[in-house]
DNA sequence: ACTTGTCAAATGGTCTGACCAACTGACCGC
DNA sequence: GCGGTCAGTTGGTCAGACCATTTGACAAGT
């Protein structure tokens, strides 16, 4: 064994970790506030300057904006940092099919590792759906959706990760498309493929998950190929992988 | 004028500043100890608090290392310091079963879609592997390979994204661990699960192919962990999808 | 001479409670 | 409506205290 110099992990780290998780989650959407100082310290159990420290040492990352007498907001993450330039070069349609790929697998290993408490966690978030009827607090929640599925991985990256190609769509192409298209009955189909999702994950049901999700961003993907230029979808583009293939072994 | 909103300099950036500042003059060397936090608060005319936080931004900076009981320790800069915040947070080991998962099934997929173009593309980078003999060459190539399999399945936005995963090892955390432990001999292995890897694809077999991957970036996760303090590797751990779930209709 | 155990000082980690300054939003008078 | 006023909320800072860990000196044992 390599003798690891085991180091007393300073509660202002673990508290900054717990906010900077709640934050890939969705748990608190880019721009959003965060409740005051003295609330996150009673609610986590720490003192005041601990909860600043982790503040402060989230506001140094540049997660958070911190503004005196208002309050603490969760800072639009740049993924130019990582990748300098292009953002929109690729179609709404190539992100959604990238997106079906990836969050499909997610869904998959999602419905094998799911604990009770994760599902209650969709709950949630599918009931404030029904509450709430303005757009902009809908995408939060489908992003918050996605993001928590993610989560039930327990890896940080990959939370980033989806929640980095949701967050995609955030461009003047997408947005101009989004707004020709998103109005209340796409929302309403949206919610019900969400809730499949959530069935078969519940359920512990991988394949049904799967395919859920697939469906579910396949569905986005018709949706806009509608209005676009591209002819609508042929099956071979959305399934990356075909379900025969999986018959083996 | 453009009528800038001016901003309260909060004290601890201020002394974050000027600590910032001393150190680069060389006032404190590299290694070096500061006062400790009282002398400092003392000598500043703040209190403990405002310098803690201070000393906590350039801590998340990477410029200073905290050692509880004995001190404060101006720590070595690494000129790289690309991203500055929102990478270097995850461990490596985090990052690599990331990976795993991810390009796992990329690179099942890409068994299915490879055409012999694409074949020929990943010999050409496994041939210039065996003319270069500097590591941070091989760092590139290591590159491309990864990039070029997830190119098989013909979506940029996946192209990036595994590119983006690929380039989150820089970071100081990450650099640091590789210095020990890259060297002509894990190359050499790293090489040979590649080949692996592209034979399999060649041979358009899913599931070798699958299991190549995974094993390849399992086998960097063992390396890196190794000397690092985590506890080697759990089979669950690394295996995001077990194999028998596979074994399903 | 070398190791081991002990202990006190130094140092960072955290807490409590307080006060100040900036912001926000409701209310009021015009 | 419009602008001013004011109280509540929120972050910024401070003072002082106690705890846990580290460190090094020193005594005791081998």
């Amino acid at each position: 064994m390599p003798l690891e110099a085991i180091e007393p992990r300073r509660l202002y780290r673990q508290i900054a970790d717990q906010l900077r998780h709640l934050i890939d989650q969705g748990e608190y959407a880019v721009g959003s506030r965060l409740p005051a100082e003295r609330v996150l310290a009673d609610r986590l159990g720490v003192s005041r300057p601990t909860v600043r420290e982790a503040l402060i040492a989230l506001e140094v990352e540049g997660r958070l904006k911190i503004r005196v007498g208002s309050g603490i907001y969760v800072v639009e993450q740049q993924p130019a940092a990582v990748v300098p330039g292009s953002a929109a070069i690729e179609g709404p349609l190539e992100l959604l099919r990238a997106r079906a790929f990836v969050e499909s697998a997610v869904a998959e290993e999602a419905a094998v590792r799911a604990r009770s408490e994760d599902i209650e966690r969709l709950d949630e978030i599918l009931l404030e759906v029904e509450h709430q009827h303005s757009g902009d607090g809908l995408i939060a929640l489908d992003r918050r959706f996605h993001a928590a599925i993610a989560a039930i991985l327990d890896n940080a990256v990959l939370v980033r990760f989806v929640g980095q190609l949701f967050d995609l769509r955030i461009n003047p192409y997408f947005e101009q498309l989004a707004r020709h298209i998103e109005n209340a009955s796409t929302w309403k189909e949206t919610h019900l493929e969400h809730v499949v999702i959530r069935d078969a994950i519940a359920a512990r049901d991988p394949l049904a998950a799967r395919t859920a999700m697939r469906n579910h961003l396949r569905q986005a993907h018709g949706r806009f190929s509608r209005d676009f230029g591209e002819p609508p979808l042929a099956a071979a583009e959305t399934d990356f992988r075909p379900v025969r293939a999986r018959v083996v072994a």
